[in-house]
DNA sequence: TAGTGGTCTAGACCACAAA
DNA sequence: TTGTGGTCTAGACCACTAA
């Protein structure tokens, strides 16, 4: 179980900015329930006495929860959680458990690959790297509620983190696992998303018909120093996954 | 053609905020080309300087921009014109024709139906009107080339916009003649993105095979008063739609 | 009228990158 | 060392909503 930081302070101490810190405190508020969707938040003079910041630093960490579709504002009324928890991997990228959490679905996972293969110029390309560079290629297979929904194709630049193959990629997320093996955070990523037609072996891992319709997802994660580190093929089924966003006008 | 106001200063009478101008200047400036994928940016402070506003003001017009995608901002360096130009219809509401010059594809349109229909219970729901209230449905197939890329099918509720199915839908984008017409601004909208198979009559008209894999995306879009006033189904052609956005960690 | 969020200012100090 | 963006403050006035 992930250890939540239950005093609801910030601390200028901190290397992460207060901002950040007041970000986080709201968010988890959100996720655990103690703000519901429709709740009113409290006012933004309300978090500045509460938490001893400035207005524009209390604003700053809800610019991000806005972006995120968490919360809205309405001008003179006051700012209010999202009716519906929306905000599902088009802004931020969400672990597989988590979004399953979200969606109320009990996720699961099957390893299906972890091997070292050499990157094809396709990959070499996309990874910024030399053709023939080792990788490390982890499959796994996705389910909800028991049930078949996604394969993910995860193909690592093995320099960065030797060893990795022979971890436990079951019961702990990659994103994790890079952090606290190897120091490497994900910061950022780039993705497309067409629809595609499941060929032969992913339609029988994913229990649908050949040809069905899957939502297909191209990642490239970048680090904090902007350097890619993955590249990820993501098949969703299609009659089980949808994204939800909000837009602007 | 479209007017654009080539003066490149900011105006305090406008009934459009500060930061919101110089977005739009900043904005225009990538998308006509006088700023390039790449190219670096003035400084915030000769922003400051050249817009006679505060940094705080500047650095808002610029977050806009963050958060479309199209710059980037590096620590002690400066911001730089993203290098590829992704913000698709992931983050803002763009228009198909938009869409595709972004594309580089010449976009077309044909008009298939435009009659009034009552809505059924789900359009309703969405709606949040009453069964059976009149919609107007304009159903248009989109080219890129010529060759057909997307169907639409808009569902306008037509006691806010009566008379707007005598109208053109060929040359006039939807929104602006909601805005211009009616007065109506849409100013968000939520959507769901999935992979689902071409039934006959769409694939058909799409040029494709039945059961091929499409990009099937359902949108409500509210105004300013946060009322719903269209909901929209798109159909696009998985072998030639692609959306981009990116992620934050 | 009181309280909310929306906009804007004029500073300050910091971390980081490049010369 | 200089200039960049990153963070933060303490104010100000406005438009809007609800009582």
């Amino acid at each position: 179980m992930m250890r939540i930081d239950m005093t609801d302070r910030v601390s200028r101490q901190s290397k992460s900015p207060l901002y950040e810190q007041i970000y986080q405190l709201l968010r988890n508020k959100i996720a655990d329930g103690q703000l519901k969707p429709g709740d009113l938040l409290p006012s933004e003079s309300e978090l500045v006495e509460q938490y001893q910041v400035s207005r524009a630093t209390v604003r700053q960490a809800m610019d991000e929860l806005v972006s995120d579709g968490l919360i809205q504002r309405k001008q003179g009324r006051g700012t209010f959680v999202s009716p519906h928890n929306v905000e599902q991997g088009l802004v931020r990228i969400v672990s597989f458990t988590e979004d399953m959490q979200r969606r109320g679905l009990e996720p699961g996972t099957k390893l299906r690959t972890a091997k070292l293969i050499p990157a094809n110029e396709t990959l070499a390309r996309h990874l910024e790297i030399p053709v023939n560079e080792p990788l490390a290629l982890i499959e796994r297979l996705r389910l909800a509620d028991g049930e078949p929904m996604s394969i993910e194709m995860s193909y690592l630049i093995h320099r960065y983190c030797p060893g990795i193959l022979e971890r436990d990629y079951t019961d702990h997320s990659l994103r994790q696992m890079l952090e606290e093996g190897y120091g490497i955070r994900i910061t950022s990523a780039r993705q497309s998303i067409r629809a595609i037609t499941a060929a032969n072996g992913i339609a029988e891992a994913l229990s649908v018909k050949e040809d069905s319709a899957l939502l297909y997802i191209e990642r490239i994660s970048y680090t904090e120093y902007d350097v890619p580190i993955e590249y990820l093929r993501l098949f969703h089924r299609g009659d089980r996954y949808t994204l939800h966003g909000e837009l602007r006008g």
